[in-house]
Order: C-alpha cells, then sequence, then structure tokens
DNA sequence: CAGGGCTGTTGCAAACCGTTACGCGACGTT
DNA sequence: AACGTCGCGTAACGGTTTGCAACAGCCCTG
C-alpha cells in the first residue's frame, strides 16, 4: 500500500505539481525606484560571494553561470547547485549575518545586485515582490528536495541521466537549446553535485553514449534520445 | 588552498553561522487579531495534509512528532524530514496551488493552521512576522543543504550517528533530555530520511553500540557519549 | 491465550561504487 | 617548441552497502 504514484493524482494536482510556474520576472527598473540596484560582473573562477562574509545583497543572475558550494566543519565540501539567467542567489542566508555557502562564477556572469534589507522593505510596499521572493525561497526548497529525492534513491547513472535533464531543461527555458549544449562545469563539479567521484561521473556518461541515449565530447554534450534518457532516469526531470 | 575550515572564520562570522538564532517565537494570540487561527489535532498515522491537495493554510506544530515524505513521478519516495514543537510545515508548497509533498504524524499532534493567503498578507502590516516567515524558508533550505552535506560525503553509520545527535538537539531546545530519548519513527523512516536501507541503519546502530557510544533497544535510545559521537559524525551537528 | 502481522535483527553473498593508479590530450607558460 | 599543469578517460582492486533470507520479539486482534 502506500504506493500511490503521482499519476492517481487528479488533473488539477499534476498541474500544480508542475515545477516551473509562470511568475512575474522581477522588475529591476521597478526595484531601482526603491533602492539602489547596481551591477556586477564577476569573471569566471572569481567569487560573487564566500561563506563568512558579512550578508548584504540578494543577487539576481542576469548572465552567465554559477556554482554555489556548502563546506561543513571539517572540510567536507559539496557543490548545492548551478545557477544561471533569472536564477536568485543569496536566499539561503536570510536571517543570518554571514553568508554559508560559496558562489563561484564558472564563466564570466552578470548579477544584479539587490542591497539585503532595503529589498526586505520594499517588499513590504511592493506584495508582488513579497510574492516573488517567498516564491523563490519555496522554489528553493523544492529544488533541494528534488535532489534529494535522486541523490537518495537513484544509482550513479541514473542522476547523471537526471542531471543532463535538468540542465536541458533550465537551458531549453531561457531559449537555448534543450539537445545541444556545453556544461560549463567540470566532472568533479558534477560529481560533488551528485554525491558521486568524478571517475563515476565519466564512467556514467561513457556508458549512456555506449547505448546510443547521448553524444559527450569533453564538455560537450548531446541529448540523442531524450524519452529513453527520461525514462532512464526515473522520469524526474521533466523536458518538453 | 581552498580548505578553509570554518575555525579559519573571523568570530562574527562563526556567530552568524550558528544554526538556530533566537528569533521571536511566533505569537498566536497577536496573529489572531488579524486572520482565523485555528487549532487541528491529527491523530498517529493520519494525514496532516498530502501531495496533490489544495494549498491553503501553513502550518505550526504545537505539539507532537511529524515526518513529510516526497514522492516522485515513478512511485519513489524519500522522508524529507522530521518535525516537532515550534516548526513551520507547509512553506515549501508557497507560490504553488498543491502541496508536493505528504506529511504524516508519527504520533498524536496538535497542530497551528494559518489560513494561507490571509498570513501573507497579514506580514505585509506586521514587518516582524514577514522576517519570522522569511527566515523559517531560509531555515529550511539551510537544514536541507545540510543533509545534503550529511547523506552526500558520510558513510552510513557517521550518518545515522548525525541523525541522532541532530534529534537530540532539538529535543533539548525544547527541554526535553537529549541523552535519553524515544524515537518516534521506525527503521524505515530513518533510513529513507538517510538514503540507506533499515537493515544497514540496524546495523549502524548496533555498532554504535558495540563500541559503546549509544544504548539501544528498539525506540529507546541513550547517548552515552556525545563527544565521541560528534567527533564520529564530523561534527556536524551542534549539540551542548 | 493463541495466531498473525509488523518491526527489528543478523548472516552471507553479490553488486555497486570508491580508491588508486596511470595514460592521454588541451592549454598556458617559460 | 618544450615543459608543466589541469581536466578527463580507463582499468584493476577492495570495501562498503545492499539484497535476500531466516528468525526473534512485540502488538494487535480474534
Amino acid at each position: 500500500m502506500q504506493t500511490s504514484l503521482a499519476s492517481h493524482l487528479p488533473e488539477s494536482a499534476r498541474a500544480a505539481l508542475m515545477p516551473f510556474e509562470a511568475l512575474p520576472e522581477l522588475d529591476i527598473q521597478q526595484l531601482q525606484h526603491h533602492m539602489p540596484v547596481t551591477q556586477r560582473k564577476v569573471k569566471a573562477g572569481q567569487y560573487l560571494y564566500r561563506a563568512g562574509q558579512p550578508f548584504h545583497a540578494l543577487y539576481l543572475v542576469h548572465a552567465g553561470f554559477l556554482k554555489t558550494s556548502e563546506l561543513s566543519e571539517d572540510g567536507r565540501e559539496q557543490v548545492t547547485g548551478f545557477r544561471m539567467r533569472g536564477d536568485l542567489m543569496g536566499v539561503e542566508t536570510i536571517g543570518l549575518k554571514a553568508h554559508t555557502c560559496d558562489a563561484v562564477a564558472l564563466e564570466d556572469s552578470v548579477i544584479w545586485e539587490l542591497p539585503y534589507p532595503p529589498v526586505l522593505d520594499a517588499s513590504l510596499h511592493i506584495p508582488e515582490l513579497q510574492l516573488r521572493l517567498s516564491s523563490a525561497l519555496a522554489e528553493e526548497i523544492r529544488r533541494d528536495r528534488s535532489w534529494m529525492l535522486t541523490i537518495g534513491t537513484l544509482p550513479a547513472e541514473q542522476r547523471v541521466a537526471a542531471f543532463l535533464l535538468d540542465i536541458a531543461s533550465r537551458l531549453a527555458r531561457l531559449g537555448f537549446s534543450a539537445r545541444h549544449f556545453i556544461l560549463r562545469m567540470g566532472r568533479a563539479d558534477i560529481a560533488s553535485f551528485l554525491a558521486l567521484k568524478h571517475e563515476t561521473v565519466t564512467r556514467a556518461l561513457s556508458h549512456l553514449e555506449d547505448i546510443g541515449y547521448i553524444s559527450v565530447q569533453r564538455r560537450e554534450v548531446k541529448l540523442l534520445d531524450i524519452p529513453m534518457l527520461r525514462s532512464h532516469a526515473g522520469m524526474r526531470a521533466m523536458l518538453a
């Protein structure tokens, strides 16, 4: 019992489960009426912020690609996510005085900096902003939970498949090709994110290529059979 | 390089990294001036809410013990967390129309029900409530990230040790004993939460008992050597 | 009180993944 | 152009975790 699949849910419920609801984009123009919103450029390899640094702004990715990584007290490190255009960064720090994770640019990036106490004050006057902020926080939770499911229950190769589909679907939302893209991160970062070792990621990618689902050459990836990939990955990542 | 442990951080930063900042408790009395806050009783084994059900309230645990579990489209399930007095539930649903996870009571529980659109409106008028809400969201993210680190980098036995310390520290915050408590969940739930199998949890507990760190009898747990447990667990969970 | 189901425990064999090691190619520097 | 470095791919080995199976104890029910 209790094996109630999502397919058993009513149609309305399924729609509500879709992860990327159409939310109004953050309107930078409007925000600038309430606070100083500045642009920041971060070169590849540079930190946007580091754990321990004072927290004084949220960041909205305008262009580029970044990763965030968490460091435990005893030195274990794990990549907690990858961010691209439209993603809001730093929300996990709300309520604290200093950042709890590192944010590194994987390619030259352009970031909108939203000063933190002001942006919270502004949300008191702009209900739409408040909704956007709390939704972003909630989405972050859902994203993490989703990866807990992936990491916790899928074997290595399926995690890698799910990862590729996730990246592809996010690129597609931005208007890029979902079938052919360049990974901005190395094998080690993928491995850390998926709680694997880089060799295992390599093996998984090689095998996915052997069975004809993808084609890989260094960081260049082509998804040759998305339906098969999806079923292989437990259908976690949704992609048109 | 880049092995910057937290101990290298300035003192001010370390303080900000502490997970449980003193935040004002949610004042139910005050909230009732702005919206109808009702109490709900949930018996052991009953659902507080289920994935797919319409989302119309946040829930503040007043007494009892619950678990939340996520279900993927293909039927894989994972426990995403355990909730006790003072924990806010349902925040991951903000921005959606229906719940994305199940919440089940593991013992008879009493819950405050905070109707959702109203509580968001109220936070526009009560800045302190807004701060409390967004902090709760952010804390949830940090909690999940912390477990991603645990699950992603620690072997089975250390995960179990970290789990026991986490439960203990949360019980201690509520005034219960951190050294002697009754687990409210079965081995399977612990295993699911830690991304292990229930046999592995059993074996880990047995071994921790063999080496004298704890004592276990079915669901009754005594922590005999908390310092050793902590070092064993990679010092993740903090406990007095 | 007996029976049945659920939960927890333990042993053994097998699979998976991490570890270690090494080779290869691209890139940047001297 | 030679060199060193870094990222990536491959292979063999070993260890941890898992899966299977059998069993014991508790609780609920009849």
